[in-house]
DNA sequence: TGCAAATATGCAATCGATTTCTAATATATT
DNA sequence: AATATATTAGAAATCGATTGCATATTTGCA
């Protein structure tokens, strides 16, 4: 072997005294070459301990089997399970996942569809920036139509496939359960409007009160970034006038809020669910964890991630031809009732 | 455009009547082209909406920009933070990262080794399977000299840089707080012994009872996969015989089975840490969520990540020299004590 | 025997960026 | 004026696998 390079199809046919057309088609199985020439190659193969250059391959066929993932942060339960099920059923399809992170920055955000791009990955899921409004960066993917989809944070006016979770029905169940328990003082905490997650709980949340001729009152919805720290901010708010101004209910848009929001309660000596009740979104286990167990909205993340996945896999190898037309998938969610919500 | 395709340096060097050698060193900013070609190389680039192959470079050049990544699973806490950590770190050099997943599958695992070695990723990082005692299938990558670093799974007798927490004395620091606190009958729950982790952890165990002239008592250490499951069936065992047979501590090597012994035994009506106390490892945030919050070794999961992407990156750029030697770091732990082993 | 069809293999171009070597100008130096 | 030295640009080979087309050999069948 050549110092510090591995050997190729050349040497193998050098080695034989074959061109290399017949090693590559006798490496595939081709039908042209014969059981004995096959024989010989893969033997010659295996002791020069040859190994397949997936590169020069990928630049020959315009074929890189891999796909591109961007995501804001890996490490939730949510997204971590979304990625084992994506990279799981890309597997079956013998193709590679490369994963990058966003950290939440739009800037980093345009830079990795650049270089994932420039990798040539065949499509690219997406789970977009809490702050991206403008899509204008993944035209790179339109325009030479590879297969983009999103999932879980979408974008409402761009083209392009989607995935997502039934956020308004989540909203919706999670609140007529709320109401349905006797509350009528039910607070909202939830992200940024412009964000098609929130603004469709917000909008099932809304709608669930109207059901009772009910509207969200003054100071009682949030937005903002759903992290412990926020949160505890706006349970300050909450509970800063005469004990009879206070919330009956508060549904949290993530399960991080709802857990600040239940310590908070119970440092404060409020009862749950007697004085107060508490839905979370996602169903992270910790839920289950915490004393008392948190009501939260399943939603299906293996699900979400399956789909996706087969959605890019088809769309790749045309099984699915949605010629000028955008799918999208929405997947049910379920209301896990627990102590929070005194089930 | 052509359809379907890029355009390439070519393209533009037509469009401007150039080489495309000058088109590729106008990219690269080479100091033998004129100021004037460059700005209308890159305007020219603009208009076209060129996007730079990094397949063809990587073929050229013998450099992919990637690194791979295989581990057991990526949907826990440490795996995922390890991940992030890696991943930013990657970043900063350019790097990608091709994340695989071995479902703690041995054959699973080499098939992915032989994957990645034929994307020709530029070094790998491993956090082995459970059951993985031959390593030879990563042997592709010392052979064709590409950096190959293991963390936390990581081999005992294979040749390879390796990234380690002080699994020693972390389980040691535990157990002795334990032992402090006034416990003499100690248990122990962990992987199997021939797993690095896990032997380390049950010597740091034992050699703290030996401090006290105790040794692991007959019954009082169990080695199986760190499940719930697995958990609960220990304490079954555990808790089988009369009250006077009870530990009065377990040592657990992971936090799901603390939480799974903890939960037991709250159901079981043994006081925690009155007449039990209990230790995990990882310091998963769940550890500060139940009640009461278990005292747990952190591992520095995004410093472990760090250092093996940083060292990756030193013996790519061969800042690090090990000749035939090989490196191995120990990230410190340390021990969080929380209420149930009573502080 | 003769011609078609089947079987097995090789040649050479291709994918797109990079780089060595060569060559053509332009400017500087004595 | 003549030679030396920058400066700028191009031609062509290279990385390794693939594949359309051409070619050579064998078998089949009338």
């Amino acid at each position: 072997m050549k110092k510090g390079s591995d050997n190729t199809m050349k040497d193998i046919a050098l080695e034989l005294g074959l061109s290399s057309s017949t090693v590559s088609r006798a490496l595939q199985d081709h039908p042209h070459i014969s059981q004995e020439t096959k024989i010989k190659v893969n033997e010659a193969a295996n002791r020069l301990g040859y190994s397949y250059n997936a590169v020069a391959a990928s630049l020959r066929n315009s074929k890189s089997n891999t796909i591109g993932l961007i995501i804001p942060r890996i490490s939730r339960y949510y997204q971590s399970t979304v990625i084992t099920a994506i990279q799981n059923k890309l597997h079956e399809h013998k193709y590679n996942l490369m994963i990058c992170q966003s950290n939440e920055s739009h800037e980093l955000e345009k830079e990795l569809v650049n270089a994932l791009y420039a990798s040539r990955v065949e499509g690219l899921i997406v789970s977009s920036t809490l702050n991206t409004t403008d899509f204008a960066h993944f035209d790179v993917f339109s325009r030479s139509n590879r297969p983009l989809v999103f999932f879980d944070r979408v974008p409402k006016n761009y083209p392009a496939h989607k995935i997502q979770g039934d956020d308004y029905h989540g909203a919706n169940m999670a609140t007529n359960h709320l109401l349905t328990q006797g509350c009528r003082n039910v607070a909202f905490i939830g992200g940024p409007l412009f964000c098609n997650l929130y603004r469709e709980r917000y909008e099932g949340y809304a709608d669930a009160l109207k059901g009772y001729e009910l509207s969200p009152g003054p100071n009682r919805t949030f937005f903002h970034d759903l992290t412990k720290e926020s949160a505890l901010q706006s349970c300050e708010a909450l509970f800063s006038g005469k004990r009879d101004t206070w919330p009956d209910a508060v549904f949290c848009c993530n399960d991080t809020v709802a857990l600040a929001v239940t310590t908070y309660a119970k440092n404060r000596g409020v009862e749950i669910p007697a004085q107060l009740k508490i839905t979370g979104y996602s169903n992270d286990p910790l839920t289950e964890i915490i004393k008392p167990t948190i009501t939260s909205v399943e939603q299906y993340p293996s699900e979400v991630g399956t789909q996706a996945a087969g959605m890019i896999m088809n769309l790749i190898q045309q099984k699915l031809k949605p010629g000028k037309n955008y799918i999208s998938v929405t997947i049910a969610v379920d209301l896990v009732k627990r102590d929070s919500t005194d089930k």
